[in-house]
DNA sequence: GTCTATAGACGGATAGAC
DNA sequence: GTCTATCCGTCTATAGAC
């Protein structure tokens, strides 16, 4: 056997994208440097350089990585009994996320990385696509459940849910004191009047 | 008399701000160098240093100048008879501008600046409020004329309304086929159903 | 002769990649 | 730690208006 151990590698891999990301959303991508990410993985720049062939690398697999994990979340949802409840709290759970301010800069920086960088918004546009597509799953259920106002389709629905999601980290980004369980309320009542029912079923 | 034209001075002005903001919505702030801007704008390093004192400030002129502009167009809107006729005009006006790829990039930038330039964030900051205000004052008043819902405060309402002009601006920078007046329809939908009262008074 | 506007070269600093 | 490349902003010099 080599001395290559996956699970180490992967360790560290992880280490290095944490520290990355920090970075990033610290100072953005442009005005890292890899030896601001070397410093704060606790590692050589030669090191640094077997695990990743370039700053680039190290900033597109945050949001590889990121992409995984909202796939578990939304796979998680579309097993839920109520899939109206599924749906809110799923939006829920992403908008909450504004409450970590280096994910809000993540995005932001993410956002307008891919305005000039084709392959990587390629990437971002995959995994909105994929959040947008687990969105509609659950509001396409929902409706065949009688919860969803039948005027609304599945896919402009979903769109527009995750364009309040977006609309959410930008106003944190722009408000630092902004009061996150009051937006998320007003942020439920738009999703309740712009989606259900004019005569809901019951009462919710 | 000095040799000093405010006009010409003003012209010229103007001229690197175009150059510079095309420059910056292209590559962004940190990659676009000086010497991008001279060439876009036809001059010489020496002139561009003569007008602004540095890069930065060639960026923050894009949105001084911008915010004097909406100014205008809210100012207008509190003219208009129809309040709510004019907050959907309002709206309708600022989601269109995603119709212009390089005002998307722009503000993209600017939010991704603004998360570590606290002085520029503090720019934003005022730009974003000016516009909530001026929302807030047309959903005010077209509640004094019984078009919107009692349930729903004009702050939190012209926050929303905000941040749903930024869902657009965000979903035009991921999906560069975006059928716009369909979006703009949607928008107008949620809208209505968000802010005007369950049984309103007329049709619309 | 004083001021504005312009040009263009260059210094010092710093970055990415290995 | 090195090597090459690049960038910002300063600096000097020149032209013209009053």
């Amino acid at each position: 056997m080599r001395t290559v151990d996956p699970a180490k590698h992967a360790a560290k891999r992880a280490t290095i994208v944490d520290a990355a990301a920090g970075c990033f959303a610290e100072k953005g991508f442009e005005r890292t440097t890899t030896a601001d990410i070397c410093r704060a993985a606790g590692i050589s720049s030669g090191s640094l350089f077997h695990y990743f062939p370039n700053k680039r690398a190290m900033f597109t697999a945050i949001f590889t990585d990121d992409a995984a994990e909202t796939a578990g979340r939304l796979e998680t949802a579309a097993k839920a009994d109520d899939q109206w409840e599924a749906l809110l709290d799923v939006v829920t759970e992403l908008a909450g996320q504004v409450a970590h301010p280096a994910v809000v800069r993540l995005v932001l920086e993410a956002a307008a990385q891919a305005a000039r960088d084709d392959e990587f918004a390629e990437l971002i546009r995959r995994n909105d696509g994929a959040l947008r597509d687990g969105l509609a799953v659950l509001v396409e259920r929902a409706a065949d459940a009688g919860l969803i106002d039948p005027g609304v389709t599945a896919r402009a629905a979903a769109g527009w849910v995750a364009g309040l999601i977006d609309a959410m980290i930008l106003r944190a980004s722009l408000d630092p004191d902004l009061d996150l369980p009051a937006e998320q309320a007003v942020l439920r009542t738009i999703l309740v009047r712009f989606l259900r029912p004019v005569s809901p079923p019951d009462g919710a």
